[in-house]
DNA sequence: ATTCGCAAAGTTTTT
DNA sequence: CTTTGCGAAT
């Protein structure tokens, strides 16, 4: 045992409730904690109690979603009972070192590589490429949403079946065997593999099962209501036989419905476990009382709930800010402004302070208005460090190493730095590899005996083999010599060394940074496997995670990586319609209230101040836009709140401010009309006259390019037109849209075969691009009727830059190909 | 084969 | 406005 503390010190100073859930022993037992009510600290007492009823730690396993909340829970732990090595790490960390040991069981060898978001969209975009799929109109990062959206669902590529009328799904329905297929072969996973793969080993063998389960005998499981399928799946293989499971979590908190997240398994979680004991933990901890009652109002309109009663005995603390920014420059000046001041007057220290966003887009001015006014400030999860060029390329070169069948590496580096191998080169060790069923790196090693290769291309490739194997040599010992190797023999740092551009000094330092990053490492862990653990390490952690966690500085970060964390004084930014709300959220009604449970979360991380924003006018593609306040606004208790208008900032004829939006307004819960109205005024007095142009309004909306899309975004914002445009009257009734007409055709030429698929392009035939004229006023089958407002280029290169009434902002159109046509 | 330049397209959220 | 991708020139 680490420690003869005794039991008591454990339980002081926890309420009644809390120390029902530390106290729980055997049996399935679910935490139901609101936000700020102590549930790290009730996870980390339980389990230090577990230890000292004599639980051996081994038995005991804690499963989290971020690398953030494992590290935060480890340190606590580590405070109540030193020495104790209980295993606590995320899912997708827990299931690779799972698979490691299993591998085979899901025919994989141990030393897979986990591919990241790029490698696994390159692997992708290949199959797409070789298969001849025309992505004009779908994505390929659709496609493989499409796949990752199987397999959160434990559908393997013989089970898929696509939504009906999803040309995504379609496309991804043909290609997931052979995306699959690949990984294998290359004998790598992708980041849902990782979860699919643990709970089909857990399914498919018994007897592996049965003896985990009997290995982790107390399982916690920490922000149950995130859980897919998947994780859902595992943790039921590894509680059956010893349910003691213990979960914890806040169905309001549920953030990752898009991940594949089942709020069903919190909610019936009663269900699975009989006789499992349930806690709640209501009491706030965190915030003021105001900060908490604006929370809990604006959650209590959410249909699909557990209501719960949130209270805190904390201070009253200050109104919180409700603020109108004229612009998004404004908005991150004086939000810069007030923290720099706070800062300055020695009431805060820049750690105090968070800025959450709901998308990483919108970080930039507010680090650049940070800057200006001297303020440290630390992004999380910005551009990752291990997502940098010349990071993952060398990074390539130790993933190659580390699994030789790693193809996707061996394409990144086998030109890099440049050694006269082209891409023509590459595709015929491709062609080949695949004909023989081979590695890329297997068949460089025969490039010789490769017909169709040149003499020239089959020398430089065996140079480069030569080369590569020279850095195998060293594959074992510390990963700082192995990647100290890899740099000097690649050429790597001297073809770096040798750019005069400051860029790639920058680079270089970036590589520097690196080999510290594996010195740590090395220091930090002993042991034969080094560099697997190293990738692995990589693959799954966040730079900046941990790194400087104690620094003080400003946080900026999304609403998402927010969860878990709190902070003294947190400002929300860009509360606008279309971005929260998220664009894509909007006519599901499911995907709003995880939108709400977003800014539930974002505002219970507070702890004593809390400033709301939105801008007026918002830059978007490079042009500003007005925008339209997002609807939850109106959602929050007035008389909680200061309300701070643009007016203030001179811009009383900016529309729609806060004050405009009065809750008993009645109709302006329709934000739908707002928008209309607002875009129809501005069509009315901006016809003809160049105003029109850059007065665009609010949701920014997909590519015209793009129309045939996912079925979710088949929704239709049209509206009754005004009679002082003097053109056509309403847009008539839908019954089968053009567009859904289009999915079908384009659906039914897929069904014929990949090959036919790359020929089928738009059911309706463009007329010659030289009908349209400046001013003219068109019809597009999806966006309705519109102005020819630009024109350039000719012949089948000729575009038209279109003005709808209907749609948000400009469009622009290749005319030979559009399906835009003149209005009568 | 590589590099450079321009045009087009694109912005959810995480492991 | 930025990044990415493609095509032309060296």
């Amino acid at each position: 045992m680490p420690t003869t503390l005794p039991i008591d010190d454990l339980l002081l100073g926890l309420t009644d409730a809390q120390r029902d859930a530390v106290t729980h022993v055997d049996g399935p037992q679910l935490v139901l904690a609101g936000p700020g009510s102590g549930k790290t600290r009730v996870v980390t007492h339980r389990i230090a109690y577990l230890l000292r009823r004599g639980i051996p730690d081994r038995a005991i396993l804690a499963l989290t979603f971020t690398n953030k909340a494992a590290d935060e829970m480890k340190a606590r732990l580590d405070r109540l009972a030193p020495g104790a090595n209980v295993w606590i790490s995320t899912f997708h960390r827990f299931c690779a070192r799972l698979l490691r040991r299993y591998a085979s069981l899901v025919g994989l060898a141990e030393n897979f590589t986990i591919y990241d978001t790029d490698d696994s969209r390159r692997l992708l975009r290949n199959v797409l490429r070789d298969q001849n799929y025309d992505t004009d109109q779908v994505t390929p990062d659709r496609i493989g949403g499409a796949i990752s959206g199987a397999k959160n669902r434990l559908l393997s590529p013989e089970d898929f079946a696509p939504a009906a009328r999803s040309v995504a799904g379609a496309i991804a329905a043909k290609v997931y065997p052979e995306y699959q297929a690949r990984l294998l072969s290359a004998n790598a996973v992708d980041f849902d593999d990782l979860l699919f793969h643990a709970a089909v080993l857990l399914r498919d063998n018994p007897e592996v099962r049965r003896a985990l389960d009997e290995r982790y005998r107390y399982i916690l499981v920490d922000e149950y209501q995130d859980t897919n399928l998947p994780q859902y799946l595992i943790v039921r293989a590894l509680s059956n036989d010893y349910p003691n499971l213990s979960v914890t979590g806040d169905p309001d908190q549920s953030i990752y419905g898009w991940r594949g997240a089942n709020l069903k398994n919190i909610l019936d979680f009663e269900k699975d476990y009989p006789d499992v004991q349930v806690v709640r933990l209501e009491r706030n901890y965190r915030s003021t009382k105001r900060i908490l009652r604006v929370a809990d109002h604006l959650i209590a309109h959410n249909v699909r709930r557990k209501a719960k009663s949130l209270h805190t005995e904390n201070d009253e603390g200050r109104p919180v800010r409700l603020v109108a920014y004229p612009t998004q420059q404004e908005e991150a000046q004086e939000i810069a402004a007030r923290i720099a001041s706070d800062m300055r007057a020695g009431r805060r220290r820049a750690r105090d302070f968070a800025i959450f966003y709901r998308i990483n887009a919108l970080s930039r001015s507010l680090e650049d208005a940070l800057r200006e006014h001297g303020v440290p400030f630390q992004l999380v999860n910005s551009v990752e460090f291990y997502q940098r060029m010349e990071i993952k390329d060398v990074m390539a070169y130790l993933h190659l190493v580390n699994n030789p069948r790693n193809d996707v590496a061996l394409a990144r580096i086998i030109n890099t730095p440049p050694r006269g191998i082209g891409k023509k080169t590459i595709e015929t060790l491709a062609e080949h590899a695949r004909r023989t069923g081979t590695s890329l790196l297997a068949a460089a090693r025969e490039a010789g005996m490769i017909e169709s290769l040149s003499k020239r291309a089959a020398v430089a490739v065996a140079k480069f083999v030569t080369l590569f194997d020279a850095i195998g040599e060293h594959a074992h010992g510390p990963v700082e010599e192995i990647l100290g190797h890899v740099l000097t023999q690649s050429g790597y740092e001297e073809h770096l060394a040798a750019s005069e551009s400051e860029e790639d000094q920058e680079r270089l330092a970036n590589i520097q940074e690196l080999l510290t990053a594996a010195r740590q490492f090395d220091e930090q862990h002993s042991g034969d496997n080094a560099l697997e653990a190293f990738l692995e390490q990589a693959s799954l952690v966040n730079d900046t995670d941990g790194l400087e966690a104690e620094a003080d500085r400003v946080m900026l970060m999304t609403i998402h990586s927010a969860k878990g964390l709190e902070f003294p004084v947190v400002y929300v930014v860009a509360l606008e319609h279309g971005i929260l709300p998220h664009e894509r959220s909007l006519n599901d009604a499911e995907k709003e209230e995880e939108e709400r449970r977003l800014l539930f979360v974002a505002i219970t991380r507070a702890r004593e101040e809390l400033q709301l924003s939105h801008a007026v006018y918002r830059a978007f593609r490079g042009q500003q836009r007005m925008t339209v306040p997002s609807h939850f606004l109106l959602e929050l208790p007035r008389e909680e709140m200061e309300l701070v208008e643009a007016s203030r900032w001179g811009a009383a004829s900016y529309r729609p401010t806060i004050s405009g939006i009065r809750r008993g307004d009645g109709d302006w819960h329709d934000v739908e009309r707002v928008v209309r109205d607002i875009r129809r005024d501005e069509f009315e007095d901006g016809a003809g006259s160049g105003r029109l142009a850059g007065r665009a309004s609010a949701t920014p909306s997909a590519t015209p390019s793009a129309d045939v899309g996912d079925d979710e975004d088949l929704g239709d914002t049209s509206f009754p037109f005004g009679a002082a445009a003097g053109v056509e009257p309403n847009r008539p009734e839908r019954e089968t849209s053009p567009r859904e007409a289009r999915v079908a055709a384009t659906l039914a030429t897929l069904t014929t075969g990949a090959e036919l698929a790359a020929g089928s392009q738009a059911a309706e035939a463009p007329v010659s691009p030289d009908a349209f004229s400046l001013g003219m006023l068109v019809r597009h089958p999806e966006y309705g009727l519109g102005k020819v407002v630009a024109l350039s280029g000719s012949g089948i290169k000729r575009m038209a830059t279109v003005q709808f009434v209907t749609a948000p902002g400009q469009k622009k159109f290749v005319l030979a190909k559009s399906p835009l046509r003149p209005a009568r």
